[in-house]
DNA sequence: GCTATAATTGCACGATTGTGCAAATATGCA
DNA sequence: TGCATATTTGCACAATCGTGCAATTATAGC
């Protein structure tokens, strides 16, 4: 694990562990539809322009997707990539290959 | 997903998506046997002290557990509990029951 | 007891982060 | 064109966080 990757992985990580953005993510996870911040606003009691930064940060981490329809932006859940990524982290942590005891380095 | 419950996901995610902690759960993952903290700051080019904090983090969700001998501590990875919690979101992330369009509030 | 080693704690500091408010921008609609 | 609504951005601020260093505590071994 090299540290570009372990980097990359912890971001992923903490863009998920802050509340009003975990909120977000369970509020768009009950979600079929698309959502727009406006909307999303409602999940937590925090300022529009919070939402907007949070989801900002969730984007760029690709954990959300968004449309841009009219004046308004849509967003979705990345369901899939979100669980793939977290279960590629489980198995590796559960991963019994590249296990080494104490003095075998 | 209450508040309660929220928070604590957010906790565990956020004690893991920090660059050096994690680094230290990758490093603990590669060790069949338990390892002292002074093993571990090799993994991390920070202060022990900093690594204490670190583990002790980690120990706080459950991520890490430790063994008092004699004068060190020796800590493993949790891993079925780890994996477990990881997997357990990425199944809530995908699951398809608890979903509902934009209007069935 | 004394000394060496492992680990923690107190303190300080700089950097990052989450937040609200106001202003700016973008777009739909009349 | 002008107004309303959705979203972003600039600014400020408090809180949290990661860090290093020095001091402290705990324990093993002499």
């Amino acid at each position: 694990m090299n540290a570009a990757e372990t980097q990359k992985t912890a971001d992923f990580l903490k863009a998920l562990g802050e509340f009003n953005r975990l909120s977000l993510v369970y509020e768009l996870c009950r979600c079929e539809s698309s959502q727009n911040a406006m909307c999303l606003c409602d999940c937590c009691s925090v300022d529009a322009s919070v939402v907007s930064r949070h989801l900002k940060v969730l984007a760029e981490r690709d954990i959300v997707t968004f449309d841009k329809v009219g004046r308004e932006k849509t967003y979705r859940l990345n369901r899939n990539e979100v669980a793939t990524q977290l279960r590629e982290l489980a198995d590796l942590i559960e991963n019994k290959d590249c296990k080494r005891g104490h003095h075998d380095i």
